[in-house]
DNA sequence: TAAACTCGAGTCG
DNA sequence: CCGACTCGAGTTT
């Protein structure tokens, strides 16, 4: 009976935390305060953008008109930009094809601005680097997310009493963890415990070898001294029966893009089951999410009923995912 | 013979345009043709941002100081903008909550600007209309693919003298094609023609019932007059039985983006897929795409010996989609 | 000019 | 807001 109890509770551990799939919907009040949050970042790092364009002016400034501005050549990268070519766009460019678009930017906008053609530029200019900006912040969407389930795992871990080290992202090393670590999910890039004299090594954005592609999280049963960065071979994670589960993790806050990323999501844990069933191997699989919608939550609760998925939490739940820790802690 | 020579051609019709996974992978000179024309694009879209922040200066200079900006109700909504906030984000926010938005704006950034405070409003101001602008582009991008479709779809119907007629986007009125309908493809919703008798009616981002997602492209047996908008119950896209192939389509050509909207794209499909099989039914899908990297290729071409997928093509690619529309009008 | 990750800026039914 | 569509702005390994 007590087999049996403990067969229950890691089949369905996600009922500790979700009744339903309505469980699993994200309440406005957490979506408004992540757009909320999201501006103040953005806020935050708009303001070295802002240095850019007034560097710019007082460069553009320095001439009479337009066509000058091709032979400044330190600012030929601004008027690029100015163009409307992101960086992204700029890799795939020749030379003669940055050059036309300077030139149409000249032309097209500038010349026709006469005397404002300075402002005219750095207008421009702000808008594409206003794109880029988009692009930081969610890129820091991202990597919010990433610390919220650290801090989460490394509370859930100091409560149990269990100590635990941490992979440094910076020195590559593994650090005892203690009380006094502020901000320590900063910097972290691994987690690593024992759970009754078996290791457990917890690495975040791994290209798993079998799967060939990178998974948000992926808990291995190894050592921390086992895993090697990179193309070492003899590293834990290059042996497909060391992994535990591995996680999707969404922090976007977005209600839009909910249904777009899990769909994604979705298709990335069928990939790694795919992989790993072709050794043979079941490891377990999570989904995390921040924005979590009503069709997608049904669907979530579908594949944890029918152990698709191995666990799924809320972001912006704490207790859901308080309780999501505590299983994977515990696997 | 003569059946065996049909079936074969029907299941394996891929294999006209796509001798093997490589054929599918975009090349470098269209990736660059694609950035190129979206930044003309974007230049050309970014003109009234740039006549919003002349306004938006002029306005508020007729001001002294930061703090009297609040007053000005006209130009609330453009303090909120340089606040940060997106028009999305806007809408998730209390009035409370904008106040306060711009309060931070006025009290971090203007008021430390001193008398260069109007510049300085102007350039947060376009830093967050630029993402805007990156959002109204990325829209266009998929407006653009879907309209590239169209064009060869119509060539091909033409080509092989197969009379037509379209549904009108604004009049909601089915018209007859003629040779001399330039531009159609811009207002064109839907496309119905005959194939031996029976008739065959393609139409955009429907919403289908069955799946309840909308998807891009759907291929009906019915007439075109049995096709009525949104809520009426007795339109033939009620009828599960009447779907003969059920279209992903992806016009974008970043290169990064190829993976993650590929992943989203199988999603959709296997949505549809299981949607349609509940009911026994087995519609054919197929996948385009502009930006097609190697790996997704593979996963592309293995679906379709598989069968798992009906049909895929290149965007890029004219011979592909040449061929691919081909096999659409006679399906 | 690797490849595949981050996610929300828009849009429309 | 209601959900689910458009896709590339960044980023990492």
């Amino acid at each position: 009976m007590c087999l049996c109890m403990e067969k229950k509770r890691t089949n369905f551990d996600y009922k500790k935390h979700l009744s339903s799939w309505e469980s699993l919907v994200t309440s406005y009040e957490q979506t408004r305060a992540g757009f909320i949050s999201l501006a103040l970042e953005k806020n935050r790092k708009a303001t070295p953008f802002v240095e850019e364009a007034k560097a710019l002016k007082s460069i553009a400034s320095t001439i009479e008109s337009p066509i000058e501005l091709i032979n400044i050549t330190q600012i030929k990268s601004a008027l690029l930009t100015a163009s409307g070519v992101s960086d992204k766009a700029k890799k795939y460019l020749t030379e003669n094809d940055k050059n036309e678009a300077i030139k149409r930017l000249i032309e097209n906008f500038l010349e026709p601005a006469a005397k404002d053609f300075v402002d005219e530029l750095g207008y421009r200019f702000l808008l594409t680097r206003g794109d880029s900006l988009g692009g930081i912040i969610r890129n820091l969407g991202g990597v919010l997310g990433e610390r919220k389930m650290t801090r989460m795992l490394i509370a859930t871990l100091s409560i149990q009493g269990i100590s635990y080290c941490y992979l440094h992202s910076k020195s590559k090393e593994w650090i005892v963890g203690s009380q006094d670590d502020a901000d320590v999910e900063i910097f972290l890039k691994g987690l690593s415990w024992n759970k009754s004299n078996q290791a457990r090594t917890l690495i975040y954005n791994l290209t798993v070898p079998i799967v060939k592609k990178n998974v948000d999280l992926c808990l291995l049963d190894a050592k921390p001294e086992q895993f090697m960065r990179r193309n070492n071979k003899n590293s834990c994670h290059y042996f497909p029966s060391n992994y535990i589960a591995l996680e999707e993790l969404k922090g976007g806050i977005d209600p839009a893009g909910a249904d777009e990323h899990w769909k994604t999501a979705n298709s990335a844990l069928n990939r790694i089951k795919k992989a790993f069933l072709s050794n043979d191997l079941h490891p377990k699989t999570f989904f995390i999410g921040a924005a979590i919608e009503k069709a997608m939550a049904k669907e979530i609760f579908n594949q944890l009923d029918a152990k698709h998925l191995s666990n799924a939490a809320n972001l912006t739940d704490d207790n859901q995912l308080i309780s999501l820790c505590e299983w994977l802690i515990n696997l």
